[in-house]
DNA sequence: AAGATAGGAATGAATGTTCATTCCGCATGA
DNA sequence: TCATGCGGAATGAACATTCATTCCTATCTT
């Protein structure tokens, strides 16, 4: 591990156990140890557990937007603007093993603030944007998006939850096989 | 509502607060209130807390694996045993507005014991039966039966999600649509 | 039939435990 | 020596669980 400053060691953390256990089982002691720091220093960097989880979720949550934003094909075909998602969906849970995970669990979260709220709904107006535009060019399914959205991404995810939990192995054959089913069931077949 | 018995009536109440909250963050006195019964009185039907969850797990998964069991076409094609699976996972939820959210928040919870962890692997053992056969004849997609649980599962109950949140309204065509969609998820392209 | 009594069921205030948060003394470096 | 960052014991609040007490109902007794 490249040397952290504080600050990120406890982020990082946080973020593992947050995605392992859920918020309201994670405790902060546990946090401070799973980081290497008193308990008290958390609170030098993060004024409470609510403020903590927020800025975690926020992060993230911005962290994969501008994952999956960065070079969007919005002039290719919509297969390619698709397969585009799906490359940087992975890439994105590549970089950061446990946040796609942590990000699902917490969404509906009775702690997460306005903002949290906000960032999510942005996330996945971005997904409704691309399903809208694949319906009007008669490439997507006719199912409502947020349907759409819901069946991409809990299928996407709970294979992720299986790969973190080691009972699935990745591998390039997995990865296309996936994305293949997904776009089977997400695009409109004639 | 038929005038339920005192336990039922906690059992209801405890299973929409965990499914609605998540375990840790449901509180005994919380799950009293809801069943309008005094807190001591859910200790003369359950032990403790974990206790509790883990009967209400082990209940759910059961009845769940026993509706789609009921009636199984064995004997008939893939696709209309896929049919029964998707029609029996929607009678199911439509019986138990929150089972099927609560069971899937806490199949991985740190407080399943034993009992309640077999339970659940053999339920995901029903479904992989059923992928194992397809995959043999030619019909389900060449992926591992694990990888299609989770696209059916997730996508299934992330829906249901949308659903019981009020933003996503049922209906028999948003039904059917979501059947074909998750049978173009699993069925092998010719 | 009315009153008495027993015993199981239900209650919620009291208890001990666990947690988030605070606070004060220590260490490091300027 | 002072200032800054840290740690972890101390604190108080919230929680799960217990238990002394009350309530209810069914069965007796007269």
């Amino acid at each position: 591990m490249t040397t952290l400053n504080k600050r990120d060691t406890i982020v990082s953390s946080a973020l593992e156990l947050f995605a392992e256990r859920g918020f309201d089982a994670t405790t902060v002691p546990m946090i401070a140890t799973s980081a290497n720091v008193g308990a008290g220093t958390i609170y030098r960097y993060f004024e409470n557990k609510e403020v903590l989880v927020n800025t975690l979720f926020q992060e993230y949550v911005g962290t994969f937007m501008k994952t999956i934003e960065e070079g969007f094909p919005y002039h290719e075909s919509i297969r390619d603007q698709f397969h585009h998602l799906f490359k940087n969906m992975i890439l994105f849970t590549n970089q950061h093993e446990h946040a796609l995970y942590f990000i699902r669990k917490h969404s509906a979260g009775h702690f997460l603030d306005e903002q949290s709220r906000e960032d999510f709904t942005q996330l996945l107006e971005l997904f409704s944007t691309f399903f809208d535009e694949g319906k009007e060019k008669n490439e997507i399914r006719n199912l409502p998006s947020k349907a759409l959205i819901a069946i991409l991404y809990g299928a996407f995810l709970e294979l992720q939850n299986l790969i973190r939990a080691g009972e699935l192995e990745p591998s390039p054959e997995l990865s296309s096989g996936v994305e293949e089913s997904l776009w089977d069931s997400v695009r409109r077949h004639t």
